[in-house]
DNA sequence: AACAATTGTGAAAAATTTTTCATTATTTAT
DNA sequence: ATAAATAATGAAAAATTTTTCACAATTGTT
């Protein structure tokens, strides 16, 4: 998972980075609102975590742009204040929970899991560059074009875009993808990413499969 | 579509009733509040069509409980008063949009269809006695079993539980759920058919799908 | 530049799904 | 009850998808 900490108390924010990183998290830390939504524009995460008093541009106000831009990732409020009024606030601009400080670790992992979760399972499609993943209808389509997907480069395409930018072994990806309980000797792996290659291509130019050498294969979307 | 429409001044609710069914959509008319209640609980709506003011229980209160027996229908309140604060107390309650009086039926319409649209494009299962078909996963499950249905067969049970308790001939399938512009001379729907009928008696003991010998079929929850 | 390791590819094989067809069973009307 | 129409079924054929395999191409290292 790929998690966006916007907190300016210094320690708080690194000792979450560390504790996410433990757990094998990506995480990005920055330390004012300003800062928060020039990150958020430029790049994608699964959850956003504000601190509700930060420099320049306030928690709620973050959240309040981010929904503006039609951005629906989902966003938990940090605030050491814990009266109602505010977590009203807090929902009506679009956050999706809430937590008052002082936090535990396990608190917060439990809060973004079940939010995560939930989000996850409302939206049915999955937007990268200019081209998108219909969850429902199994398909990939541009503003033009529709094509509809094979069962396994379909499973493959969603695991792609739900683990950006990071490096999938093909061991990881006959485990979650194929639901194989051991790596087999073949290379199917590498069959189904070629097709689908070939099926990106005709939508896009662009090259989203990238390989590792020697380690597996990365979906980047600029 | 089947569409309830709850209120009270009669001329109202039936060249709303009759513009419906022009329309090809199922339609049901109750005049209070109880009998609305009555009926939401038995039955089955793609949409709720409340008057505000309908006698015993208002309309509003309707769609709050409506909502609190976690029924997520979507409903669409009609109204003599055009005041804002009303407005908010509706969202507040459940309700997806709001028309005033007086209306067109073009107008109804369109925000029913709007609404619908919206309602489908995030719900991501269809219920049916105590299954369930995840549209995402193209599954079918009890509280225990979890089963995987090939494409067609899929799809095919995703348009009986769309259109159910009305006949579908097998002209309308093939063309609606295999997109064919002509009927085929063979029974490919008939085998299908089969295939999930069996399907279905592996995970419940009951007959949904019933055929009405000459028309077509019939997908049938009590 | 040469080699070994790794990745990409076309095409065949295997598995699954979809469609067709011949036959049997059921329903409705006479 | 019988006949004609309609529906159900098993099994084969066709189509599609998934997997395997042999070999070609590429990469990284010496």
């Amino acid at each position: 998972m790929n998690v966006l900490i916007v907190e300016d108390e210094k320690q708080i924010a690194h000792s979450l980075k560390k504790s996410f990183e433990a757990e094998k998290h990506a995480c990005e830390v920055c330390y004012d609102g300003e800062c928060a939504l020039d990150i958020i524009s430029s790049q994608s995460f699964d959850i956003l975590l504000l601190d509700w008093r930060i420099p320049k541009v306030s928690g709620i106000e973050v959240c309040k742009r981010v929904r503006e831009s039609n951005n629906q990732t989902p966003i938990i409020l940090l605030t050491a204040l814990s009266d109602i009024k505010n977590k009203i606030e807090a929902f009506n601009y679009g956050a999706d929970d809430y937590i008052t400080k002082p936090f535990s670790f396990e608190e917060v992992l439990a809060r973004i899991n079940a939010v995560v979760r939930r989000y996850k399972s409302t939206i049915n499609t999955i937007e990268f560059d200019n081209l998108s993943l219909n969850l429902m209808k199994h398909t990939m389509q541009t503003s033009e074009e529709e094509m509809k997907l094979p069962e396994m480069e379909f499973e493959l395409l969603k695991y792609f875009l739900e683990h950006r930018a990071s490096i999938l072994s093909r061991e990881t990806l006959c485990e979650d993808v194929w639901k194989l309980p051991f790596t087999p000797s073949t290379n199917v792996v590498d069959v189904t990413v070629k097709n689908l290659r070939k099926k990106l291509e005709e939508l896009s130019d662009k090259k989203y499969i990238k390989t590792a050498y020697g380690e597996g294969y990365i979906f980047i979307t600029e």
